[in-house]
RNA sequence: GCCGAGGUAGCUCAGUGGUAGAGCGCGGCCCUGAAAAGGCCGGCGUGGGGGGUCCGAUUCCCUCCCUCGGCA
C-alpha cells in the first residue's frame, strides 16, 4: 500500500507562499496547516501577514491564530498540535499541505523530536543564573564534561544552546546528543515532499520592502499599538515589528527609522531561512518571478509531482 | 578668485616610507523545547588623475580634478 502523502510549501518570507497555497490545496485536495511560528498567535494579523478570511474560506486552515500572545509557544507544542491536525485531515480523506517559513518547524516534523517528559523550567532558570554569575565559558566547560559529542558542535557563545544542553542532561541524565538520535519523524511513515520558493535576492529584498509598507498601509501601528497594551509572552514579542515599532512608540527614533528597521531585519530573517532549506536536500527548489502569480506557481509545483 | 580642510571598502572613517584596516552594510554558515530567536565566519579595495623623489609611495614633493567650510 502507498504511504499517505503530506507536502510542504516553505522559502523564505514575502515570496507568495500563502496566496500559492490556495491553489495547491486544490489541485491536492488539501488542507493547510500554518509552518509558523507566530501566526498561531490571535491578534497579530498584519504583523505576521496572515492569510486573509477571504483565502481562509476558500481552502481550510489550521493553526493559525489560535493561541493568546500572552502566552509562550514553541517546537514542542506545535509538533503535537500538528500531529493532532494530520491525523484529523487524513481521517477526511485529505491531505495535509504544511506553508509556512519556520525551518525548524518543518524540520521537527520531518525528522522527529525527543520528549523531556518533566518540566525543566526551574534547571533552565538557574542555568541562566549560573551563566550571569560565571559567563558561557564556565557553561561550556560543563558540557565538554557530561557531553562532549554536544559540545564539539556547539559554539561557546552561544549560550541559548549550550544552557539548553546542560538543561537537558539534568533533567533527564542523558546527553542530548544521544536523545537527538532517537528522534522519529513523518519521512518514515508518509511520503514527504518538500516544495521551497525562491527568486533572485534583490528581487526578493524588494518585494519584502514593498510588504512592510502595505503592513503600515493595513494599519500595522494601530495592532502594534493594540498589543503593546497587553503583557506578551516572550515568544510572541520576538515578532519583527514588536521591537522596532517600541522604540518609535519611546520616541528613540523617528517612524522612518523603524520602517527601515523592520525591513532590514525582515532581509536578514529572509536570508537565514534560506540557509536552513538549502541545507535540507529533501527541499525541491522552485524557482519563481514576479509574473507568473500564484496559480503559475502552484501549477509549476504539480507539474514536478506527476 | 583667494585661504583652510579633505578625497582610502557599498557607507562613515582610522592608519602606515615596505602594496591597508575598524564599525555598519553585504555575503556565507551553524542550529532539534525562545527559531520572526540565538550564535559563528568572511575584506568584498584602480588608496581621486598624472608626474617626481626613493630599492620601494597609500604615506614625502609638484600639478590637475573634485567635495566641504571661510573670505570675496
Amino acid at each position: 500500500m502507498r504511504k499517505p502523502r503530506i507536502f510542504f510549501l516553505v522559502g523564505p518570507t514575502s515570496t507568495g507562499k500563502t496566496e500559492a497555497a490556495i491553489y495547491l490545496a486544490k489541485k491536492l485536495n488539501a488542507e493547510i496547516i500554518s509552518c509558523d511560528s507566530m501566526q498561531v498567535y490571535k491578534g497579530m494579523d498584519i504583523i505576521t501577514s496572515k492569510p486573509s478570511i477571504t483565502l481562509r474560506k476558500k481552502v481550510p486552515h489550521h493553526l493559525i491564530g489560535v493561541l493568546s500572545p500572552s502566552k509562550e509557544y514553541n517546537v514542542s507544542r506545535y509538533r503535537k498540535d500538528a500531529l493532532k491536525k494530520v491525523q484529523d485531515i487524513l481521517k477526511r480523506g485529505k491531505s495535509p499541505l504544511f506553508v509556512g517559513g519556520t525551518g525548524l518547524y518543518m524540520t521537527i516534523l520531518v525528522d522527529g523530536i525527543f520528549s523531556l517528559g518533566k518540566k525543566s523550567g526551574a534547571i533552565r532558570k538557574q542555568l541562566y543564573k549560573l551563566k550571569e554569575a560565571y559567563g558561557n565559558r564556565y557553561l561550556y566547560k560543563r558540557l565538554q564534561k557530561v557531553d562532549p559529542e554536544a559540545a564539539s558542535k556547539i559554539h561557546p557563545n552561544d549560550a541559548k544552546r549550550v544552557i539548553r544542553a546542560l538543561e537537558v542532561f539534568k533533567s533527564t541524565g542523558k546527553p542530548i546528543s544521544y536523545l537527538q538520535k532517537q528522534r522519529k519523524g513523518f519521512s518514515q511513515e508518509y511520503g514527504v515532499k518538500i516544495f521551497s520558493l525562491n527568486m533572485p535576492r534583490e528581487e526578493l529584498y524588494k518585494r519584502i520592502g514593498a510588504r512592510v509598507e502595505k503592513m503600515f498601509a493595513r494599519g500595522l501601528l494601530g495592532e502594534v499599538k493594540k498589543l503593546s497594551k497587553t503583557k506578551l509572552s516572550k515568544t510572541a514579542s520576538y515578532a519583527i515589528g514588536i521591537r522596532e515599532l517600541k522604540g518609535y512608540f519611546a520616541g528613540v527614533y523617528d517612524l522612518d527609522e523603524a520602517k527601515r528597521r523592520i525591513k532590514h531585519n525582515t532581509c536578514l530573517y529572509a536570508k537565514r531561512q534560506l540557509t536552513w532549506f538549502r541545507k535540507d536536500k529533501r527541499v525541491h527548489w522552485v524557482n519563481i518571478n514576479d509574473r507568473q502569480g500564484p496559480k503559475g506557481v502552484a501549477e509549476k509545483i504539480w507539474k514536478e509531482l506527476c
